[in-house]
RNA sequence: GGGCCCGUGGCGGAAUUGGCAGACGCAGCGGACUUAAAAUCCGCAGCCGGUCAACCCGGCGUGUGGGUUCGACUCCCACCGGGCCCA
């Protein structure tokens, strides 16, 4: 039935050509033709297995490896419910006519296509439904490979995998063992296994103190012989690359389940539902991702990468040089990281995050003597408290309340208490008060500052609110004085802003250091020694990169290998015993807790409502114990960090993939090519660039970077329309009237248009099976790479579409009779304009291909084919063009167009598909002119045209240009001062 | 607020290294074919002006203003507008 409906729209769409399908000749590329030939080749290329990569040792490798490898690789999708639009195939169609290109260049193309299938919309659909998610998600799948089909994508379908297949993840869980097995050695600068560890502490090579523990912490220390298994474990586990750390979550007790941050409003409430969010500490999973930063930030140098994207990955690791201080304080010791070391002698109070560890210990007893009011906190931000403590607790749940975003976003109005402590400046030796204030981030440095108000804006906003001391140690520079004109330098209260620039520094000096007068890098220098060298603090490097939060309170996610002993620790399920499959659940809804008491609440992931699953009876080398599963399961990015590598080697039950395989299509710098959105840049891409760096320290794979080149694709935007209330309304139903008017009508009242993101709130989606029936899926390929360069972003315009349909029409027309269906070529060599023309055009579309420049090398085919129509086409007479331009046009058109290329290569009498017959090659002596037209310009403006043989010299040219007419005219009267000339390009008489 | 990217005809875009701006396509106009229309084929086409048309000629023109250069869409500075990332 729906067959049916769309062979009648067929026939009747904008491509059936003639005014009704009775008049079409028989053999016109129509839509109803195009889709017959390409359901008929997309058979033949599956039946033959046309597009099977063979890796090393299977069948046909020698045939096909002798020209090289490529692995050419898309960002793989999501397998959404709403199914495809026609922007998500803009990467696909691009990697398939540069996979086919090279394959036509005698490459072995690795091209496949996988689905990233776990996720939150395939559970909150089981939430609200209860149908299972992996149903829902094999469903998604199937209807995704249907639609890309239909594009006549030439992938390796045995290669195609979703990291929700049990075989897939067992291999997922197999790589957290090895990273949960690891630690990371600063010495070797590695990661290395975890026995190399225990072998060093065994050795009395290293004390026995936890991961990060300071040096001073193992002079008291037991020594490791004389700790126990348990305590042996515990400092263990403190070193590897996946470890477990409390860590605050956003817990939602109405809902009962723990909430991304995407899904908690600005106002800190659940997305769903409007319930309050509170912040949980909870255990979790993380990984240790920030010992990589250095080698994260130093290998992008060696990345074919997008600078603009490498630049985005700087600065998320956020690199900065500066040092570790430490103030002291009456019950312990503030650390802080500063990048400005040298303004130290300016630091004139300290602010803690609210939820820093030592707030409890800094706490006083009561306000000391004469504490401003404005200092023992506000209204707004819970009252003022009686003593420290009361404000603290006041001020901290104010802060709980709001985010990190609200946090950030009114940094003009700074808030915070006193907590009545105060610390010693190390260079003064001045006792500044200590705050707690919301403007200042746990995630950051150490979650602590010294505030230098005279050297940074928002300590100086703060320092002007709360009546604090703002003192001058860095001499502002010019344009400081212009903006602060009048100000006072030695009088801070003068200011209108900080200086936050770099200059001489000034009133910083003690008994045992002076920076005065020194430029800031040097300053910074001094000051870093003199650190070190009096004990306070040392030189160090920080970075913004933080360690990356691997659990998720969710079902549909890979569960994680790992059981829990009685004393609590982690243990690793065997490899053995892998995968850890999940648990069927009867429901998927979580159990809302009681909203009135959210401290008792406990986080309760989905799976521990798995009856029977939550614990297991195994052996770990100590006899038969029951053991605690973890709960949690792996977030998204845990599949994406690694499918390139299973594409290798799908079917290995092995290994997660064969290093001989490997090392074939991963050397010498990883996949050759990459390519997908720029809203990857940094997570997917840094994720999976540091699980490939472990997996490469630990000998599993040969190569540094996963990606040796990279390429970010642009949006495709659809026109959206908006009613006279601003509501959008659905695109389909929209028209043009009068037609090419650009007044829209929708349901009788005119609408506005708007061009945006393709998707469901614009209600603009349009879907690739629509205009494949309507056109073809050649002409929708070649139309989205004709719209532009394919990294830019583009509107869609569906009217345009007709312009490359016609180019496929007229290009088979002059290669096929309309009538007969007879092949239209001549045995009799072509002009030697033609032959020219078709070996200009064979080296313009290589070059485009190599720059996936699809765009331009369409362009310069439907100039190739406009030349020979009027020279060779049916109105033109005579039998067609000349076998060389025949098939030398269907080899050029091959990767972009497929379908229609291989038809008209079997027409020109050849069996075999030509997905690998050689791309054609220009020869270079018709690629060179004798005579070329060269401009003349007068004063830089053109005047006239000469012409020159090719290869004429300066003084010829010169004397041409000087010869010619119009030249002549217009130096009449005028006094030639220079004659530039650049040989085969052009002359400039410069006159005075 | 900081950083990065982008502004070219009515529209999508081309010009790859500082050297003829506007390739190619859409939309438009004219012609051939046709009883007619569609389709097809051929041609015109940045804007303004030289009274219409053709030819020819001149001026202006790549967001705005300045600069470097014999020569700038391209390089530099400032501004305006749009997008992305970070805060």
């Amino acid at each position: 039935m729906k067959a049916a409906q769309r062979d009648e729209k067929g026939a009747s769409g904008p491509s059936s050509g003639a005014g009704g399908p009775g008049d079409a000749p028989p053999h016109r590329y129509t839509a109803r033709l195009a889709n017959e030939i390409e359901a008929r080749w997309q058979e033949r290329w599956e039946r033959e297995k046309t597009f099977l990569a063979p890796n090393p040792g299977e069948p046909g490798f020698e045939e096909v490896g002798e020209g090289g490898k490529a692995f050419v690789l898309d960002m793989f999708p999501y397998p959404s419910g709403a199914g495809l639009h026609i922007g998500h195939p803009l990467g696909y169609i691009a990697t398939d006519i540069y996979a086919r290109y090279l394959r036509m260049n005698g490459r072995n193309v690795l091209h496949a296509m996988g689905y990233d299938a776990f996720g939150l919309p395939a559970e909150q659909y089981a939430v609200q439904t209860g149908q299972h998610p992996r149903i829902t998600t094999e469903q998604n799948i199937a209807r995704m490979r249907e639609q890309l089909s239909r594009l006549g994508l030439g992938h390796d379908d045995r290669r195609s995998v979703a990291t929700t297949d049990v075989a897939f993840y067992k291999w997922t869980q197999w790589i957290f063992l090895q990273i949960f097995n690891a630690w990371y050695d600063p010495e070797q600068n590695k990661a290395r296994h975890i026995d190399e560890l225990v072998a060093q502490f065994e050795a009395g090579k290293r004390s026995a103190i936890p991961y990060g523990a300071p040096a001073a912490a193992a002079e008291g220390a037991r020594q490791w012989s004389e700790l126990g298994e348990v305590d042996r474990r515990r400092i263990v586990d403190t070193y590897r690359l996946a470890y477990l750390d409390e860590i605050p979550v956003n817990w939602c007790p109405s809902l009962g389940t723990v909430l991304a941050n995407e899904e908690v409003t600005a106002d800190g409430r659940s997305e769903r539902g409007d319930h309050p969010v509170h912040k949980r500490p909870l255990r979790q999973w993380m990984m240790r991702i920030t010992a990589y930063a250095e080698r994260l930030l130093r290998d992008l140098e060696q990345v074919d990468w997008p600078e603009p994207i490498k630049l985005m990955q700087r600065n998320w690791i956020g690199r900065s040089e500066g040092a570790y201080v430490e103030f002291p304080a009456e019950k312990c010791v503030i650390s802080v990281f500063t990048t400005r070391p040298d303004t130290l002698f300016g630091a004139t109070y300290m602010v803690l995050a609210p939820e820093h560890a030592l707030v409890d210990a800094l706490v006083a007893d009561k306000w000391p003597e004469g504490t401003k009011e404005l200092w023992k906190g506000s209204k707004e931000t819970g009252g003022a408290g009686a003593t420290p403590k009361e404000a603290v607790a006041a001020y901290r749940r104010f802060a709980e309340s709001r985010t990190d975003i609200e946090r950030q976003a009114e940094a003009k109005r700074k808030t915070g208490v006193f907590t009545g402590a105060y610390a010693t400046n190390p260079t003064t030796g001045e006792k500044v008060p200590v705050f707690i204030a919301d403007y200042v981030l746990m995630g950051y440095g150490t979650g602590a500052i010294m505030a230098v108000p005279g050297h940074d804006d928002r300590d100086f906003e703060f320092a002007r609110q709360f009546e604090l001391p703002i003192r001058c140690v860095v001499r502002p520079d010019d344009a400081w004085r212009k903006e602060n004109q009048g100000a006072d330098i030695d009088d801070a209260s003068t200011w209108k802003n900080a200086f936050s620039g770099e200059g001489a520094a000034v009133n910083s000096a003690n008994a045992g250091v002076s920076l005065d007068g020194k430029p800031t890098p040097e300053a910074k220098k001094i000051i870093g020694e003199w650190l070190e060298s009096s004990g306070h603090g040392r030189r160090a490097v920080n970075y913004k990169l933080r360690d990356w939060l691997f659990s998720r309170q969710r079902y549909w996610g890979e569960p994680f290998p790992i059981v829990y002993d009685e004393d609590g620790s982690p243990r690793a399920v065997p490899e053995s015993m892998l995968p850890v499959e999940l648990p069927e659940l009867e429901d998927f809804r979580p159990e809302p807790c009681d909203e009135s008491d959210p401290a008792a609440s406990v986080p309760l992931p989905p799976l521990a409502r798995a009856k029977g699953w939550t614990e297991v009876e195994l052996d770990l080398g100590e006899g038969k114990k029951r053991y605690a599963r973890e709960l949690n399961t792996m977030p998204q990015w845990a599949g994406s960090c690694w499918y390139y590598l299973r594409y290798l080697d799908p079917a290995n039950g092995e290994r997660f993939c064969d290093p001989v395989v490997e090392r074939y299509w991963m050397s010498p710098r990883g996949v050759d090519l990459y390519v997908g959105g720029a809203e990857h840049a940094v997570l997917h891409l840094l994720y999976a660039r540091f699980w490939h760096k472990v997996l490469h320290d630990l000998g599993h794979v040969s190569t540094v970077e996963p990606f040796g080149k990279l390429f970010n694709q642009g949006y495709i935007q659809a026109p959206a329309f908006r009613d006279a209330r601003g509501v959008y309304v659905p695109a389909e139903e929209v028209k043009e009237d009068p037609p090419n008017s650009n007044r829209f009508v929708w349901s009788g009242q005119e609408v506005s248009r708007e061009f945006g993101k393709m998707g469901k709130s614009l209600k603009n989606s349009i879907a690739p099976d629509d205009i494949c029936r309507d056109y073809g899926a050649d002409t929708l390929r070649l139309y989205e790479m004709y719209m532009g360069p394919l990294e830019a972003s583009k509107p869609w315009n569906t009217r345009d579409i007709v312009g490359v349909q016609r180019f496929l029409q007229r290009l088979w027309r002059l290669l096929v009779d309309e009538h007969s269906g007879a092949v239209r070529v001549s045995d009799a060599e072509a002009d030697d304009e033609s032959r020219r023309l078709l070996h200009k055009t064979i080296a313009g579309v290589r070059e485009d291909m190599e720059h996936l420049r699809f765009n331009t090398a369409i362009a310069k085919l439907i100039e190739l084919t406009n030349h020979l129509t009027q020279r060779f086409g049916a109105d033109a007479g005579g039998s067609g063009p000349s076998r060389e331009a025949a098939e030398a046009m269907a080899k050029m058109l091959a990767p972009l167009a497929p379908h229609m290329a291989e038809e008209l290569w079997s027409k020109l009498g050849h069996g075999e598909s030509l997905a690998r017959a050689p791309f054609p090659e220009a020869d270079p002596s018709l690629l060179t002119e004798d005579t070329v037209e060269i401009p003349v310009q007068i004063n830089g403006k053109l005047r006239a045209k000469i012409v020159a043989p090719a290869d004429a010299d300066k003084a010829a040219l010169e004397k041409l240009a000087m010869a010619d007419e119009k030249v002549q005219a217009n130096l009449e009267g005028k006094t030639v001062r220079k004659v530039i000339v650049v040989p085969g390009k052009m002359v400039n008489v410069v006159v005075g």
